[in-house]
Parts: structure tokens; C-alpha cells; sequence
DNA sequence: CGCGTGTTTGAGCTGAGTCAATCCGCGTGG
DNA sequence: CCACGCGGATTGACTCAGCTCAAACACGCG
């Protein structure tokens, strides 16, 4: 049912050099030369300086595809930053109905929604073989003191995700079966870019069932939007593997059929340095 | 179509009296006085010491009902927590669609989602006459880092608010008409409790159409669930006037049917010293 | 090759949406 | 004091997008 799987240290040696703070070298470069280090937690923060950074991240670590990197109940101890792969997280209501909240990408802070009562609410599922950076929630808490940059950085992360569920909302309101899929996919195009990857050519990790879920109808119905999007002539979408040819259409689609200019919440503050 | 009516200082004394932060104590009751308190911003905070509650809440402010205590765009230079009186928040889509994303009353913090952009992202409009008070968010910031209390109190709140709407999102996957209703009922009735009113009855403050728009359901619908609820004798609900008669049964509806124990966000660290 | 998991497609069903008519409470003005 | 009008609430009749159930398909793997 949750996580049996064990999500295991990266490297054992790197491990215990993190506990002795004096070798913080083979760590510092973890975010320097990290893709995704602009759209992650230490936006803005000295990154070159290994006083702060270097204690503030812990060991890498590896999760394995369908392995639970917490499950709701654990308490919070750190929250974990996407380096690499991807994740779902969903939450389970007690009759044994679930949704998925999110799907994460690297770059992604996985965990601030545990900060409210100090015990994780979801269960967060790799959906492929991944590797994450552990911030350890009150080494965060105090560094965050005396890096005011790093306060902002988390206050913004975490607002950002109240209007992603804004956004979320609005979607589910009012939008289509077609319409949420356009979204979905305009979307993940969008977050691809921001990692530096194609706009128009991607793969989904996550199964229909997921997608269904995240996007509030059921599988059978998201199969059909799909085939509808094909025959229009919009994506090409066989398994899991997507091509988008007319983002101009699919935005239209998106946005109720009206053109419009999409802004929406931008995945970071892009501060580069 | 939006807040042409104008926020007015409460007093316009008081306003100056903050301004020179030598007059303080006029403001300090505020917190300390205020019934709200214990689910508010200031949770935690040395209510007694002048120096850190007087320099971050602002003169009082009443909004009076259709009011708009700030739209979306607005750039953000405070936060506002209702101290009496109810807002609804909304955000609409560039196509005219809107959802409202959330209703507020005494103690809660208006703007939290605003912070990722520095700009809100929803309009928030008076439900009834109100009276806020203003944080001024540069100020939070600075004090926050002087008080970690204080800013594990924002954290908090931040979180709750995700994990709010993940709940919300759930809702809208899972739950019929019905069930939303009632689950909307539950929560309405837990909140009044949580600020000393009865569980059983109270006055509703927003109309169907903002109901509907909150369940993500039409104002047919909410009228029609309406009527089955009263027919099944769980509530006696008229007009805006609500009496729960059977708030075991109502709760089992929420929860798809079967009885289970109804945990959820609890809105505050509840912290009464 | 066969099995299982995940995906696609088909055929009806239904809860909620739409459109429309009516009702109710309340403030306003005669 | 009552007639009127208006916005909000209610109820009814019909429609339809998405759900359910069910069958077939594709693919990867032992």
C-alpha cells in the first residue's frame, strides 16, 4: 500500500563528511553546478559560499521508482528538493478516495505543505528512478535567520504553491475534460522549458490514472480528450510519449477557447547570477 | 467592477499615533483584547511586549460590505488580518471566469498568496461591514527575522493554506453536491467554534452564488442540496440562517458515506499562554 | 509464448448543468 | 400603509459531459 521500498544514501561517504561540517567541499558543488539550482530553494543565496549552503543541504539521495520518499502521518523532518527525476505527491482521504496534489520536477521542494502541523498530509511517490537533496527543516529554520534571502526564497516557494492551487481550483471549476488536458500539457511544456528542455517534445512519468487524478476525471475520459486532441491534430500523444504541434492551438484550447495572454505564476523568481 | 468603494482608517488618530512609534499602547490592546488572537498572525508572539506587536500591525481599517480591501494586481504592501466582519476572496481567469478560492473571517490572514509575485492574485471583497488589520509586509519581514516565532507563525499559516486547498481540491474530485455541502457546512461550523460561536447555529454570510462558486457547483445545485438536506431533516436552513439538527449525520455525508474520524487542518497552533 | 499491467474504445446511464418560471423578502416611494 | 420593483432564492423540465461497466488492445517481461 506505501512505501516498504527503501529510499537509500546516495553515497555513504559523502554521508558522513555532511555530519562532520569540516568537509563541506564535496557538497558545495551540489547546487553550483545543479541544472535546476535557479528554480530551487537557495535562489538568490551565496552560492558560492560554503558556510551556508553547505550546511544547509544535506547528503543526496536516491529513491527508486514507486518507492515512497514519505508517506502523510511521517513527521516532518526535512523537506527534499527534486535534483533529479520525478515525483508525485497524493493525498488520501480516510474512506480510501485519493487525488493527486502535484506532480514534482527537478528544481521542486517537496514538503512545505507538512510545516502547518509538522507532519507530512501526502504520501510522495517517485515516479521514476530519482534523487533528491534533503534540507533538513530546522537547519533551514535557523540558517533562514541569518539569510534573509533564504527566508524570502522559502516564503515565495511556498506561496507559489497556494497559487498553483489557485489555479488548480479554476481548472477544476471551470474548465472542459479537453480544456484540462490542454492545460495540463501547456503546462508541463512550460515547466520543461524552464528546465531547459523542449517545449514541444516530452515524456509523461506518470500513468493515466495519475493524470486522471491530478486532473479531476478518470482515466477513460482522459484516453478520450486525448484522442480528441489527436484528431484535431494538436499533439501527438501515443503512450506516453508527447509531441505538441500546435501550441498556439492548444493554448486557445486552454484558456476556454478565447486567446488570451497566459502568464501565470512564474516557477521562479530566475535570479541569475 | 472592482473596489470603486473606498477602505477608510478606522480612527484617524490612532493612524498618526503609529506613525511616531512612541504612542503605542493605544494599539497594542488590539492584539491582546482581540478574541482572535489565538488564531491569528501574532500566535506565540510576546502579546505584552509593545516593541514587537505595536511596530507591525497598522491602524485599523473598515471595509464596508462590497468593498474591495484590494484586487487582483494590486502590487502587495500588506497583509490584513479580519478582525471582525467576513471577505471572500476571488480569482478570475483573463476569460471572466472566476472561482472564489476562499472565505474569511476573524483571525484569518488575507495576502499570503501574494507574496511569491508581490502582487495579489485575487480580489477580496467585503462580505459584510469589516474592520482588518493591516500588516505591513516589509515590516513582517523585518521582524520576523527578530522574532523566529513570529516567523514560524507566517510559515504556518502559509502551510495551512496549502494544505487547506489540497482539502478543497479533494472535495472538488470527490464528493457530490451533497457531500460538499455538507463538507462545507462541517467546516463553517468548525471554524465558528474555533472563534467562541455556537457549532449548531449561525448565519451565513455569503450568497448561494458564492457558495456554488466555492463548491465549484452552480447555484441551482447548491439550492437543490439545500432542500435535500433539509428534507432529510439534518439541517433547517433558511435563507442565510443555518441550525444544524444532526451534526453526527452531517458529518457522515461529508465524509462519502461512511463514519470515520473527521481530523483535518486545525486552524491554529492553538497556543494560549 | 503467455501473462499482467496499462491503455484505448464502445455503449449506455446519470448527476449536475442549463434555461426558464416563480417565489420571497425588503427597501422605496407614492 | 400598501403597491411596486428588484435581487436573491427556489423549483421544475430537459440536456449533456463525463461516469460506469465492459471488452479489446498493446507492450514489456519472464
Amino acid at each position: 500500500m506505501s512505501g516498504q521500498l527503501k529510499v537509500t544514501l546516495l553515497d555513504q561517504s559523502v554521508s558522513s563528511r555532511v555530519a562532520n561540517p569540516i568537509h563541506l567541499k564535496p557538497l558545495v558543488p551540489l547546487c553550483r553546478e545543479c541544472r535546476v539550482s535557479g528554480l530551487c530553494l537557495p535562489t538568490g543565496l551565496p552560492i558560492h559560499d560554503n558556510s551556508c549552503l553547505g550546511a544547509l543541504i544535506g547528503p543526496r539521495m536516491r529513491v527508486r521508482k514507486g518507492a515512497a520518499l514519505f508517506n502523510a502521518n511521517d513527521s516532518l523532518t526535512t523537506l527534499y528538493a527534486v535534483r533529479c527525476g520525478s515525483f508525485k505527491t497524493s493525498l488520501n482521504s480516510a474512506e480510501g478516495q485519493g487525488v493527486v496534489i502535484n506532480f514534482w520536477m527537478p528544481g521542486d521542494v517537496l514538503g512545505l505543505d507538512a510545516i502547518a502541523t509538522e507532519h507530512h498530509v501526502c504520501d510522495a511517490i517517485a515516479l521514476e528512478d530519482s534523487e533528491v537533496c534533503p534540507v533538513p527543516y530546522r537547519r533551514l529554520q535557523a540558517l533562514a535567520r541569518d539569510f534573509p534571502v533564504l527566508q524570502q526564497s522559502l516564503n515565495r516557494l511556498m506561496s507559489r504553491e497556494i497559487v498553483r492551487e489557485h489555479e488548480r481550483v479554476l481548472m477544476l471549476c471551470n474548465l472542459t475534460a479537453e480544456q484540462r488536458l490542454a492545460s495540463f500539457l501547456v503546462g508541463l511544456s512550460r515547466r520543461f522549458v524552464n528546465r531547459g528542455y523542449s517545449a514541444h517534445g516530452f515524456m509523461l512519468r506518470m500513468s493515466r490514472e495519475d493524470m486522471a487524478s491530478y486532473l479531476g476525471l478518470r482515466l477513460e475520459t482522459v484516453c478520450r480528450a486525448v484522442a480528441r486532441l489527436r484528431a484535431l491534430g494538436i499533439v501527438s500523444l501515443h503512450g506516453r510519449l508527447v509531441e505538441i504541434l500546435d501550441m498556439p492551438a492548444l493554448m486557445t484550447l486552454e484558456q476556454g477557447g478565447v486567446e488570451c495572454d497566459h502568464k501565470g505564476v512564474p516557477e521562479a523568481p530566475c535570479s541569475t547570477p
